[in-house]
DNA sequence: ATATTATTGATAATAAAAATCAATATCATT
DNA sequence: AATGATATTGATTTTTATTATCAATAATAT
């Protein structure tokens, strides 16, 4: 069974030769347990993961290169209250914004069409051209109430 | 000409008198500060003004007292990126969200009704009790298109 | 007035993220 | 394969925003 090189990698690979920038088993290890852990980790459970498959791996590493992720365009941060910075998939998952429970803390992934064009259409009638954009709808969550 | 005590004052005296607090000089210069400067101010900024009217007082003062009017409900910290947290009034000013440019870093409030019904609607459709939420736009305004 | 204690202002502590830097690893060139 | 240029790493320090500490002071009840 050959390994095939997941898509992510590529695009990863291509963004670091553009720049100039050279791969490092460090990063190959960052970038795949980033793709395969949890959808909103931080930088800090990033590390301990990476940790035990390599005990070498410095922090300041993990930190620099889910920056660069965030860079290519394959992470996105998420800043949550008091919260240190979580780091969102980019990849293999479509835009989506959040409900986040301020009981548990649950991070819910929503998506509504005719919000995502009523926002559009919002900030047009402000002779503004969107971008991106972040809903962040907080409450209790199922499991809390 | 009697000078009428604003309800945005009494609401505050009457949050620290509930709590067993006291009313001092600094808070209420803070307080008055606050509500006459710009809809998203920063302590620092808020720290300049005060200053001028009382060179006595400190930053941790000014710090301490936003605290206090986020507490109350008459203040709201709004983080955007990686910026100082700023603090908009709450008081005299319905909900609106805001329209960020990533050129200039100016705020534009808007609000949609619309929008505001189908994000509840979305949120209880997944079973979440919706509390508040924060919706940004960022974007290019008009000044800098 | 006096006693109690909340508040202040100066400063230190905290915490997350970025910057620094010498040692090392990568990679194009030979 | 060895070389040289330089990007990256890991350890550490620095930065920056915010909170905590604490002795002196001011506010309030008695
Ligand atoms: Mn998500
Ligand atoms: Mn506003
Ligand atoms: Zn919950
Ligand atoms: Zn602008």
């Amino acid at each position: 069974m050959k390994k095939e090189k997941s898509e992510f990698k590529e695009i990863f690979i291509k963004y670091i030769e553009d720049k100039g920038m050279r791969h490092t088993k460090q990063r190959e290890l960052i970038v795949d347990s980033f793709f395969s852990a949890g959808r909103h980790i931080t930088s800090e459970e990033l590390f301990n993961i990476v940790k035990k498959k390599n005990p070498e791996i410095g922090y300041a590493t993990v930190q620099r290169n889910l920056n660069l992720l965030c860079e290519s365009g394959l992470a996105e941060e998420i800043k949550i209250g008091k919260q240190k910075t979580r780091y969102e998939q980019k990849y293999g998952s479509k835009h989506h914004d959040h409900l986040i429970c301020v009981k548990c803390g649950r991070l819910i992934e929503v998506n509504d069409e005719k919000i995502e064009k009523l926002q559009d259409k919002l900030a047009r009638a402000n002779n503004f051209i969107p971008i991106k954009h972040k809903l962040e709808i907080y409450g209790i969550c199922g499991n809390c109430k």
